[in-house]
RNA sequence: GCCGUUGUGGCUCAAUAGGUAGAGCUGCUGUUUUGUAAACAGCGGGUUGCAGGUUCGAUUCCUGUCAACGGCUCCA
């Protein structure tokens, strides 16, 4: 470092240089270069960290200026707000004891104890009001550096704040920072320990909301405090606030607890007990044809359909670990004769009994076997979720046991399955590579091997993949897709994983080509995830408006009058033979009545069958999003219909 | 499981400062025979999640419980 530098040299986006004086700030940069954009900047990004605006450069620092244009920018801004919200929690709580509160996606929260007080709904307007007012004042958002550590820890826990001293404890030696925010007249109202960045003021502060409160516990740990979590949104403009929350208002439209009623898709009954889906004809109707297809799509790819039992002997699952892992998840025994049976929680022993009930030679690899398995497990009662979280599911599940050779070649077929299918179901996706955690069984060799297999097969296809390092399962390598829905929501998709630790406990091996008994390599994969999760997603990705090939009903037939309806009856049975889902309505209704039922019911084509109509001898063809289509044949319509069912059209 | 909120006919929602609930849609019946998102009329339908308690009286207040919802946590 040299110490008698005068000034520094820092390189903006464009690539040019910029000289100034050693010591300037970001902010002095931007004041260098127009008095707009320090008036606009609100941070900035140095070295690809973001940082306060007054952070002072170092010579040869990569710079980039944030302002409310860059999407980076709304960290900051969230951030900012998160303090200000603390602040106002605390000046109309005096008891409240103030947490963390990160930036989130979309938003922000902060956890705080309150011991004489629950947060209400009404609470939270009176907080955004006091934050307005915190905004308005401009409070000035300064870094300070603790000079003593040990002195302001005792202030901490002299102001009973335990949560910041217990946080300073640890962070120590990282150099530690509160974050002042100061009145006009420079004197600290409240501060905070945080690393920051933060904005220089409040004044930017206007565009947030508070959104839920909710439990937490201190450090997500259970067994320490409970604290009151507020979430919140913060944008630079109205605007924007006004079109997040119209996204979550869109976001509620498409809920599939609220779209099956509508739709009349699925059920749960308090008789029968949380988490347990019925499935009314409607969607019983779409995961049928996903099953089919999904089936037609396993054997063209060599896969074997097998069943297995949805009970046990808990021998089973002590052999297979699942006891002593899982254990937690896994329904009580039921004795059976004197010996405890389980509810199946994973498909997995049973394919490796099949597997294993005769001797298999490397001739015989791979060995594919998938089942539509239905598996029990329990979960706490307070994570369940319409069709997204249950305690009873079924799994799309295959098991491929193949030799190490064959490993990758067998991941890259798997890939390929789940590039036909999520494409067809109109999904983008991103590929994620979860690595060895630090618990984990096996050898630094089988671990390589496995991991490879993954990778190689996604280098191959040219697949893009981010690696989760050490995110992997304590037996098992994997990959894992996650999907982007219409309206651009993640969703746990398929994942892909390379077992080592059940061939092991289960024996599971093949006779090579060497004559010797070889451990066979096991690979468990999902590509759906269970019927429940998918099939709830593919509510809230298609809104309810399930496309022509698996929409429950996919042509009502809807006679103007009586002397229409033999006509229509006749259509009616013509579409029928050709396999395709139709209602004929022949109530006496009028038409307009007809058509807005069908349309409610999210019903693709409407044929409307009139004097016009038999005289021509066509149909009239309406479609629930375009309305009229126009008349037209009704081979013509049938063909066009057959031609986007059999090609799955979105 | 924990924190918070909620629980009224099939659905959406109203009402009661404690005096045993009301509307629209759905359903049924009748009339209407209809031209691209709701014809008209009539009739049904709820011991206000469940169990206790307070009270002359509870759906309304209290306690417990179950479930749902929003999170925590976890995950297919």
């Amino acid at each position: 470092m040299s110490t008698v530098e005068t000034q520094i040299q820092v390189q903006l986006p464009d690539g040019n240089k910029k000289t100034l004086d050693a010591g300037a700030t970001a902010a002095d940069l931007a004041k260098s270069i127009a008095e707009g954009l320090f008036r606009k900047s609100v941070g900035a990004l140095v070295n690809g960290e973001i940082k306060d605006l007054y952070t002072p450069l170092n010579d040869g620092d990569t710079v980039q200026l944030l302002t409310p244009d860059n999407p980076e920018s709304l960290e900051l801004l969230r951030h900012s707000t998160a303090h200000v919200m603390a602040e106002a929690v605390q000046s109309l709580f005096p008891s409240a004891k103030i947490a963390i509160g990160p930036s989130i996606q979309d938003g922000f929260y902060y956890d705080f104890e309150i011991p004489d007080h629950s947060i209400t709904p009404q609470d939270l307007e009176a907080i955004e009001k006091r934050m307005l007012e915190i905004a308005k004042e401009n409070q000035r958002i300064v870094r300070y550096n603790i000079p003593d550590v040990d002195k302001q820890i005792d202030e901490f826990q002299k102001q009973g704040e335990k949560f910041k001293a217990e946080l300073l404890l640890e962070h120590r030696d990282h150099d530690p920072t509160l974050y002042l925010m100061q009145d006009k007249d420079g004197n600290t109202v409240w501060n905070d320990l945080c690393r920051g960045p933060h904005l220089p003021g409040t004044k930017d502060i206007k565009a947030f909301k508070l959104l839920k409160v909710s439990g937490s516990y201190w450090r997500a740990d259970e067994s320490r405090e409970r604290l009151q979590r507020i979430y919140a949104t913060a944008w630079w403009s109205k605007k924007d606030l006004e079109d997040y929350l119209k996204r979550l208002e869109e976001a509620e439209k498409r809920d599939h607890r609220k779209l099956s009623k509508q739709l009349d898709l699925f059920s749960v009954h308090e008789e029968v007990g949380p988490g347990l889906i019925f499935w009314h004809p409607n969607l019983a109707t779409v995961r049928d044809t996903i099953e089919d297809y999904w089936r037609q799509e396993h054997r063209r790819r060599g896969y074997s359909f097998v069943y297995t039992p949805h009970i046990a002997n808990e021998q089973l699952y002590k052999i297979s670990g699942h006891l002593e892992n899982y254990g937690e998840n896994m329904y009580s025994p039921m004795d059976i004769d004197g010996e405890d049976y389980r509810c199946k929680p994973m498909n997995c022993p049973g394919h490796i009994m099949i597997y294993k009930s005769k001797l298999r030679s490397y001739r015989d690899l791979p060995v594919r076997y998938a089942e539509l398995g239905t598996v029990y497990r329990y979960e706490r009662s307070g994570v369940l979720h319409g069709m997204l979280r249950v305690r009873g599911f079924t799994q799309d599940d295959s098991h491929i046991f193949c030799t190490p050779e064959q490993l990758e070649g067998e991941i890259n077929d798997v890939l390929d399955l789940i590039d036909s299918l999520m494409t067809t179901f109109g999904y983008k996706y991103k590929a994620y590579l979860s690595t060895r955690p630090e618990k984990s069984l096996g050898t630094d060799e089988e671990w390589e091997m496995a991991t490879n297999g993954l990778e190689n097969a996604m280098k191959a296809r040219g697949l893009d993949y981010e690696v989760d390092e050490g995110g992997g399962v304590f037996y098992a390598p994997k990959i894992d897709i996650k999907l982007f829905d219409a309206i651009g929501r993640e969703w746990q998709g398929p994942t892909i994983q390379v077992d080592l630790n059940l061939p092991k406990r289960f024996d599971v091996t093949y006779i090579g080509e060497d004559g010797n008994r070889h451990q066979a390599v096991m690979v468990h994969r999902a590509v759906l995830g269970s019927m429940e999760r998918f099939c709830g997603g593919l509510i809230e990705h298609y809104a309810g408006r399930f496309p022509t090939w698996l929409a429950p009903m996919q042509v009502a037939v809807l006679p103007i009058s009586d002397r229409h309806q033999e006509r229509a009856k006749e259509l009616s049975e013509a579409l029928r033979k050709q396999d395709i889902r139709v209602h004929l309505d022949d109530r006496p209704e009028t038409i307009q009545y007809k058509i807005r039922d069908a349309q409610m019911e999210q019903t693709p084509y409407m044929l409307v069958i009139g004097d016009k109509e038999l005289e021509d001898n066509v149909v009239a063809v309406r479609h629930r999003q375009g309305g009229m289509v126009g008349t037209m044949k009704f081979e013509e319509f049938l063909e066009k219909i057959k031609t986007e069912i059999q090609n799955r059209e979105a």
